[in-house]
DNA sequence: AGCGGGATTTTCT
DNA sequence: GAAAATCCCGCTT
């Protein structure tokens, strides 16, 4: 298969469906160039696949000007606002014409931490594991719905080499239908994790 | 450590 | 008008 410019090859597996990509994300770096020119970097620890077969999906009855963008091309970022404060992030994925994305739920800080405590005005574990704290840690908002993810000012970094760690897979957070579809996955150890399941 | 409630506004019915 | 892919605080064990 021959690439062309448009399509980078390391996005090739986001065009499969969101189940599958969901665990294929952890590991994957979130890179954030602020207006300063300063740099923001985060490993992908948590995420959770929604596609449009799904009740709890956003896509579930259609697009709309909400979601359109879950139904666009794989690689681009949906953010959507929620309970009247938080903005949360995807990656959408699947493709074109198919409602489905992956919440990025929780990562772990790698570059950029005094940034992030001063818009977080929190510190540690607090900073990043939970999807509002990612977006505004990382200061994303409404502006950057449909942000294609091979460009600045956020970049999806897939690594050459997967990591080994355990990857566990349970049932999505605050949702209130599927609640027992299995589709949240994160890595065991790690303590960016927003909720542990023991 | 775990539970319960309040904040706050967009989105769609 | 109701619900929402959440977070934070305060109170109880």
């Amino acid at each position: 298969m021959v690439h062309n410019k448009k399509t980078h090859p390391s996005f090739d597996f986001l065009s499969d469906t969101a189940s599958t990509v969901a665990p294929l994300l952890l590991g994957c770096i979130l890179e954030r160039t602020l207006e300063d020119g300063s740099v923001l970097r985060g490993r992908i620890v948590e995420t959770e696949a929604y596609d449009q077969t799904d009740t709890a999906s956003h896509s579930y009855k259609g697009s709309t000007p909400r979601t359109e963008i879950m139904f666009g091309s794989a690689g681009h970022l949906y953010v959507y606002f929620t309970y009247g404060m938080h903005y949360c992030c995807n990656v959408v994925v699947g493709p074109p014409g198919y409602g489905a994305a992956v919440l990025i739920r929780a990562v772990e800080p790698l570059e950029g931490e005094d940034s992030m405590k001063l818009r977080r005005s929190r510190h540690g574990l607090n900073l990043t594991n939970g999807p509002a704290k990612v977006c505004q840690a990382f200061a994303i908002d409404k502006r950057f719905n449909g942000h294609n993810l091979h460009t600045p000012p956020i970049r999806l970094i897939v690594p050459e080499k997967r990591g080994d760690s355990t990857i566990v897979q349970s049932p999505r957070i605050g949702i209130s239908t599927a609640k027992n579809t299995p589709w949240r996955f994160y890595y065991q150890d790690n303590k960016y994790v927003s909720k542990n399941n023991s």
